[in-house]
DNA sequence: TATTTACCTATCATGTCAATAGGTTTTTGA
DNA sequence: TCAAAAACCTATTGACATGATAGGTAAATA
């Protein structure tokens, strides 16, 4: 389950992309177009400049801003560094599997398909992909 | 995340298929095999029963057993029913998505679509396809 | 009829998630 | 020059899910 961490973090993504006038925008406007409280805020965009997705200017005037093109980030990227891990079992979330079992596992070779799925899945979305209204259902 | 409860669950599926002897199976002997605790199972296999995956006989000489061959269980089936839910946003997980933003989400498509393609994945696959050994990497 | 087994209710410890709170530093623009 | 605006920092909270334990009751058979 993609927690409000990576959803908030996308939904800054497309914002600051969608708003883009070539400074800094202040999280303050951010939050009140989302409608996330700010102060959530601030932690998430945290990580996010920590990660170089972002950049962030201190003061009158400053705010946040992309620091690559719409097209150059993936999603893929964006979550698994808000989520930490994107796997969805224990035993392939950390970088070694370590499960006394693996060997034997009947179970694990699903597991690895699935997730290189989603990181196919993931990876091979833009940032530039989201950035148009969604379809009129 | 794959919770314990469904990996869980998988493995006695598989165990019970692979132990097959026409009778019941004792959760003792699963637990055992399985190397996990027998307390713990009681509250998987419960689930298991109410959901319709297994049949459960009291009294001496009983245990469980699977109440279908083993192509006919889907790995979809099995982990709905010990997750609750495999929607990877709020959004998706309850029958109606209630969010307010819904109609000019920006992502929502993309979350259906992955919905979409996990939930294929996982229907897609038996409990039969399960039950050969891994190979040796 | 004693043993084996499923079945039931309750409780617990731990950890994560989502959010709040209050403060400090940095920078600009009036 | 200095006050306002903004990022940045540390700590704390409440709610909830997870994974598990504990002790007991009912059912069925060998």
């Amino acid at each position: 389950m993609i927690s409000t961490k990576g959803r908030y973090a996308l939904r800054v993504m497309i914002d600051l992309a969608k708003n883009d006038n070539g400074g800094y925008i202040p999280l303050k406007d951010i939050a009140a177009r989302q409608e996330i409280s700010k102060k959530y805020l601030e932690i998430v965009v945290k990580d996010m400049v920590a990660g170089g997705l972002l950049v962030g200017a201190s003061g009158k005037g400053g705010g946040y801003r992309l620091c690559r093109k719409p097209e150059d980030y993936t999603v893929g990227e964006i979550l698994d560094l808000m989520e930490g891990s994107m796997s969805c079992v224990t035993c392939l979330a950390g970088g070694t599997n370590d499960c006394p079992r693996k060997t034997s596992c009947p179970t694990l070779p699903m597991w690895e398909e699935y997730d290189r799925m989603v990181h196919n899945f993931f990876y091979g979305k833009k940032l530039s992909d989201l950035l148009n209204d969604p379809p009129t259902v």
